[in-house]
DNA sequence: AACAAGACCTGCATGC
DNA sequence: TGCATGCAGGTCTTGT
């Protein structure tokens, strides 16, 4: 479900209703996210208030006083949301925390794949889930030149480079086919064989895109809503996801999907070189 | 080292 | 209507 854009959303939201509160109580509701959430000490946030809300990759970073950092991620089909507090249980709510303001922030993922454990805030540069990722597309070190500095050396085709953290942050399968689809690039073109200028017209065409759906509220296509519960209005204006068969908007011709690297790729044949 | 493929889960759309 | 199949926005591990 959610890429950079919708946990961006996602952070936008929560941020002036989170940051200020303390959590009261947490609970743990299911045996297992994507690790145990035994395993992780999220009880020992209570007491603390949340202080401030970042974002790396497709990571959401709340820190909490003491020193301890939230970190959630959504996988497929999670959605972290903060609700009156006698709202009734949802299924699938696998963790809540419990707030002085009498609400609730609650993660629900019916597939599980998500992610919620806390972290010494001074130590999230070495945490195995956030040292190895690469350089954020919505930074001002980002360009073609890094583009292709990360690339050297690799050969596979583009469009999984893109999928890649360690090479960029935050990119997933919506944004990738966007991107290729803007910068007129063919998802299965061979990495080694994209010259410099190609390089920085995909790099001005991530930050487009990415841009354009923060901007939009993110893409919404079953699960992705923010923390008010609100839904994204992206889909709507995705060029070539999703949209098998209908015409390309720039040439006319009918997209196509095909499998790369066992996921759904979309393109226009005319259009992407 | 870098890449492909499989695994982890549930829910939903589609087609018979 | 019911059932089987395939597909889904993301990592992570294993094998080549």
């Amino acid at each position: 479900m959610p890429e950079l854009p919708e946990v961006e959303v996602l952070r936008r939201s929560l941020e002036p209703r989170l940051v200020g509160r303390r959590v009261e109580r947490v609970e743990g509701l299911a045996p297992a996210l994507r690790e145990p959430l035994a395993r992780r000490p999220l009880a020992a946030l209570a007491g603390r208030r949340f202080v401030a809300l970042g974002r790396r990759a497709k990571y959401l970073l709340a820190d909490l006083e003491g020193g301890r950092t939230l970190v959630v991620h959504l996988g497929m089909s999670g959605r972290l949301t903060l609700v009156p507090g006698g709202s009734p249980r949802e299924v699938h709510e696998h963790l809540a925390f419990h707030l002085d303001s009498g609400e609730r922030l609650r993660l629900r993922d019916p597939r599980r794949f998500g992610l919620a454990y806390a972290a010494p805030t001074a130590a999230l540069a070495s945490d195995p889930h956030l040292a190895h990722l690469g350089v954020e597309p919505l930074s001002p070190e980002f360009d073609g030149a890094r583009l292709a500095a990360a690339a050297a050396g690799r050969r596979g085709p583009v469009k999984s480079f893109l999928l890649d953290g360690r090479a960029i942050a935050g990119v997933g399968n919506i944004y990738a086919c966007e991107a290729l689809f803007r910068a007129g690039i063919r998802p299965d073109r061979s990495v080694a064989r994209l010259a410099p200028a190609r390089w920085e017209r995909l790099a001005g065409a991530l930050v487009e895109v990415l841009e354009e759906a923060i901007r939009a509220g993110g893409t919404t296509l079953n699960d992705f809503a923010d923390g008010a519960g609100r839904e994204g209005l992206f889909q709507v204006a995705l060029s070539v996801y999703g949209r098998t068969g209908e015409p390309c908007p720039r040439c006319g011709r009918p997209v196509r999907r095909r499998e790369l690297a066992g996921r759904g790729t979309y393109d226009c044949p005319g259009c992407q070189r």
